[in-house]
DNA sequence: TATAAATTTGACCATATGGTCAAATGTCGT
DNA sequence: ACGACATTTGACCATATGGTCAAATTTATA
């Protein structure tokens, strides 16, 4: 059924359109702001036809939600940790870099629904997130009995990573209200992110 | 009239129960998804009279995001450019994070402000804010000059900064999460403190 | 204590909003 | 071309919400 070449049909092109709208609205409002109407416009159909798709407020933010968590999946595979600590903390800190310069509204909603007490994703908190961050933290513990690592907390640095990258997402307008107004281009951007790699691992690398 | 002693007026005091009540409302459920009714029961007062002290939602969020900025602007103070960098970013950090432990309400506040496009402190960041760093980083590059610094971009510095320490606040529900649903004690705090300064100095020192 | 001013509060109002419905229209396989 | 099914949409509805008002009550002030 959903071959490659497939045409996208009527409801997965609706769908598309409107999960993005949702996204956006979401993401610039937050859950309580956003309403169904702002983002039936966004998505250029009637509000009905939103609700023929999504039939509630919730289930449509929950369906957001899932694709920002599938975001946050795949940035959270490219932590190697076969690697040596230079290597995977640079290929993960520049991949959690790109998601937040990429995917902007997802890294907004993420933080917003985290503030929220995380109603939605608590369950993935207590399960996959938490497995994840265990299985790292051992890794870690093992680059620091090895002398490559200084002797950190683990979690904590992963703290300091989730913050700083998702910072260029959620703080996107402050950041560029201290540039005059303007987005960072693609050159500052990746000396951002450059500089973020450095310092981390700077800081952490034995 | 306002000598240090007097004891605080009816109006200071409903004043004060209605702000407590918002700022925690609004960090909550973020501007769009507060109520004047849920404000009005937290402060334990008739929704009319949360009216009657401040006229419209919209003031009411404005005097809640003013205190915020003071916030800000007292923990700003901390970072001593007559010292040299160990000491000035040692207790600008310890400052922030500090900030996030006590005013978690303020610091989340804040990051919604920003993620919304800061609406109400626009003005903020172009004078205030946009001095502050302009001065800080006339510092941070005589710092760098006097070979005291890594050769950094001092903006991106301040960033990890801001990020880092408002991650406590603002991810104080994931990081519970991931504490078997405990939020940090004083003493675990502290290491995590104590950590963030010595991986962004070790990052940045020279 | 009399009077003015400040504060409180129940009852309301207009609007916005999430959601529904049924009729109309479009799509697709046969 | 036909019937079954998917999609669209204008008109609605019930409720929630920001905000108002005027009467009642409390507090300051002279």
């Amino acid at each position: 059924m959903n071959s490659p070449i497939t045409k996208p049909s009527i409801r997965e092109e609706n769908e598309r359109a409107i999960l993005a709208a949702a996204e956006s609205v979401f993401a610039e409002r937050g859950f309580g702001g956003a309403t169904m109407a702002a983002i039936a416009a966004g998505a250029g159909v009637p509000k009905p036809n939103v609700h023929y798709y999504f039939p509630t407020k919730e289930k449509l933010y929950r369906a957001v939600v899932e694709r920002v968590l599938t975001a946050w999946l795949d940035a959270a595979r490219s932590f190697d940790m076969s690697a040596d600590p230079r290597a995977a903390l640079t290929a993960y800190i520049e991949a959690k870099m790109d998601l937040a310069r990429e995917m902007p509204l997802s890294s907004r909603i993420w933080a917003s629904e985290i503030m929220r007490g995380a109603p939605v994703i608590q369950d993935f908190l207590d399960t996959t997130l938490s497995q994840w961050v265990r299985s790292r933290e051992r890794v870690v513990r093992r680059w620091i009995a090895e002398g490559k690592l200084k002797p950190i907390e683990p979690k904590f640095l992963f703290y300091m990573i989730w913050a700083t990258t998702q910072h260029y997402a959620n703080a996107a307008h402050e950041i560029a209200s201290l540039e005059k107004g303007r987005t960072l281009d693609n050159a500052t951007f990746a000396k951002a992110k450059r500089q973020v790699v450095e310092t981390i691992l700077g800081g952490v690398v034995a």
